[in-house]
DNA sequence: CCGGTAACTTACTGCCGGTAACAACACGAG
DNA sequence: CTCGTGTTGTTACCGGCAGTAAGTTACCGG
């Protein structure tokens, strides 16, 4: 069944990438949640072969989103270069983003969430901790080259990240706007902020919003049913 | 040892809120990954009666995140109350929304994140589909009454919530900025959006983030190491 | 006093991540 | 050609989890 063969240290990387092409088809057909018989299963081989070349999930997750991150950070930096215009730059690189998560989405989620066990930690989510250093970076530069002050340069990159992960996520469930009109208001909302939409004026009705947010301080409607629910989707 | 008593009708509501009492306290205690088991023990009784008064794990979130959601939504009503600024009220909701993750990190993760299984689906993160849906309403009626168009209510809404969920769980582990300049940041970027760094100008010099994005568009140097990382935490 | 039923526990299933122990092959030494 | 040695792979397992079925205990109406 499994070649044989005496593999060189060369060989090993090679190796290693079939294993990432491998997990990529898998992830595919059966989402993020793959487990890894599954993977190995799809490679053709058994799961101690993948703990050997990535020591666990989270190695494998690793070595997957360095890839993946790569390609990302080639479309940004192309991106850079197509335009001078920095609003341009920002949509464009949203767009690449946004397209991305919408053609992949179990990709993104296998390297973006945990993926594995309930990985919450900031540390085990390595493809936002790449994108945001990348952002951080490439936003304290333009910082300072603007002549502004820097400090915010890391916590927006990670702030963007997270805006567009979650933004995206719901547009992906609840299709109810196009790809463009999606991109537009992000990067409205990124670039000229809330009171870019007028939100500074309207002081003068501000209780409507108050009625607004008192409404939703109610005691939320979804647990006002005790009765347990069984069944759900799994 | 588990006193069994008749049970009325009225008794399942008071019962159900010791439960999630225990939940929160074997969550603050075990972290975002207990397992039902612990929560059973806490609450000093076993397994299937979490299951016979919340159906799954799921519904035991759905009914915490229910209890917190609106501890928080009532936090961001009377933040509304407290002043007509609009920019003002976008800060001091962002700082409480912060202070809560910040003082109750664990139970934020167990309600925000999927928690169980690898639950990425949008529709697992019941707070924030809560918290969510509530922005949404304020944003959408905030926008009308300002005389702009309502559409971008609901993605905003999402982007905040994942732009603060995000940078807030990076602040966390990365301690390097106090709560009150992150809060500040968070707020600039929101309101006046990275044009407001001055990002507009610097058009001259749109050499150096070039620079950046390419240095970051390598092979990320976090994969060039074949070999297998053993012993990971945990 | 006695059946029935509600409440609760014990003990299980199935699945997953991870690993130890074992088997098969390639290859160099004689 | 043959034999031992170390590498490469597989089988079979462990521990822990969510969720459930079946059995056990105590209350209550008759």
């Amino acid at each position: 069944m499994g070649e044989r063969r005496r593999r060189s240290k060369a060989d090993r990387e090679s190796r290693r990438e079939e294993l990432l092409d491998a997990a990529v088809t898998a992830i595919r057909r059966d989402g993020a949640d793959v487990s890894m018989d599954e993977i190995a299963n799809e490679a053709g081989i058994t799961k101690p072969i993948i703990y050997a070349n990535f020591g666990d999930k989270a190695g494998l997750a690793d070595a997957l989103a360095a890839r993946f991150s790569a390609e990302l950070q080639a479309k940004f930096a192309a991106v850079w270069t197509q335009t001078d215009d920095q609003r341009e730059r920002v949509e464009r690189s949203i767009d690449a983003w946004v397209g991305f998560i919408e053609g992949d989405p179990h990709i993104y989620r296998f390297l973006s969430d945990g993926s594995f066990g309930a990985g919450q930690r900031l540390e085990d989510r390595r493809l936002v901790i790449e994108l945001g250093t990348t952002v951080a970076r490439a936003l304290g530069e333009a910082l300072r080259s603007a002549g502004s002050d820097s400090g915010p340069a890391e916590p927006w990159a990670f702030g963007i990240i997270g805006m567009v992960h979650v933004s995206t996520e719901w547009w992906l469930e609840r299709q109810t706007l196009s790809r463009k009109d999606m991109v537009q208001y992000l990067t409205n909302l990124l670039w000229t902020g809330m009171s870019g939409a007028g939100l500074d004026r309207g002081a003068a009705d501000a209780s409507a919003p108050t009625a607004a947010v008192r409404a939703g301080a109610a005691p939320a409607p979804s647990g006002g049913a005790p009765a347990p629910r069984r069944a759900r989707r799994r």
